[in-house]
DNA sequence: GCGACAG
DNA sequence: ATCTTGTCGC
């Protein structure tokens, strides 16, 4: 059963937090790149306070059918492995405000290629029982020789002997994505959603879109 | 003990 | 994340 925690702990207590939720993660799930109707991009920004932006698209459309915004003080503090905490909250607010519940959420973050297995987008897919995908601008940790430079182009991001994300170069010329699932599908899956929803540049349109809302 | 380190 | 103009390259 899933079940909802605080967001007021220390660091120790956010550690145990994502021990005790790492289990929960399902790396499958029943969606289809046909039975995706909708995806959400989540981004947030930070200056004296938080804002989480979320932004729902139709699929494969990519039209913005809903939104929703979402401002709150800043507790927790950046540190590398804990993002969660410190985005989670905001998050959280944003998407109980969404009128429409999307197939999929795309995080600006990772997903399992974490030192825990629990970033953002598992973390979060857990909290909230929905299938989520992990897009990050940069490693956070793992092992992987650079794909090729054509778009497209991808190589397997290692750690600790099992694969948990793909490095994709999204757009020639930029440094590649990398993307890893968050709850309730496959890394395949995840990384086709990923693909058709490029558009030109280097970010997907969810989490580019969300990123712009989001900035201050 | 020395680096690495999502946003 | 954020501080910040112009500039080199496709």
């Amino acid at each position: 059963m899933t079940m909802q925690h605080k967001w007021d702990v220390t660091e120790g207590e956010a550690v145990a937090i994502q021990r005790a939720l790492a289990p929960q993660v399902q790396r499958t799930g029943s969606l289809t790149l046909d039975t995706i109707h909708t995806v959400a991009g989540i981004d947030a920004s930070y200056k004296e306070v938080g804002r989480a932006a979320v932004v729902v698209f139709s699929f494969p459309e990519l039209q913005i059918i809903d939104q929703a915004l979402a401002t709150r003080e800043s507790v927790f503090p950046y540190v590398p492995g804990l993002l969660t905490f410190r985005e989670g909250p905001a998050v959280e607010d944003a998407m109980q405000k969404l009128q429409v519940r999307p197939d999929v959420l795309i995080f600006d973050g990772q997903g399992i290629a974490h030192p825990r297995r629990m970033g953002i987008a598992a973390h979060m897919g857990v909290v909230l029982d929905m299938p989520s995908i992990g897009c990050a601008k940069s490693r956070l940790t793992g092992k992987y020789t650079d794909p090729g430079p054509n778009a497209g182009d991808r190589s397997p991001l290692y750690d600790r002997g099992e694969q948990i994300g793909v490095v994709l170069r999204s757009k020639p010329r930029t440094n590649p994505l990398f993307i890893s699932i968050g709850n309730k599908i496959d890394l395949d899956l995840a990384v086709a959603v990923i693909l058709r929803c490029l558009r030109g540049y280097r970010l997907p349109e969810p989490t580019r879109m969300a990123d712009k809302i989001a900035a201050l």
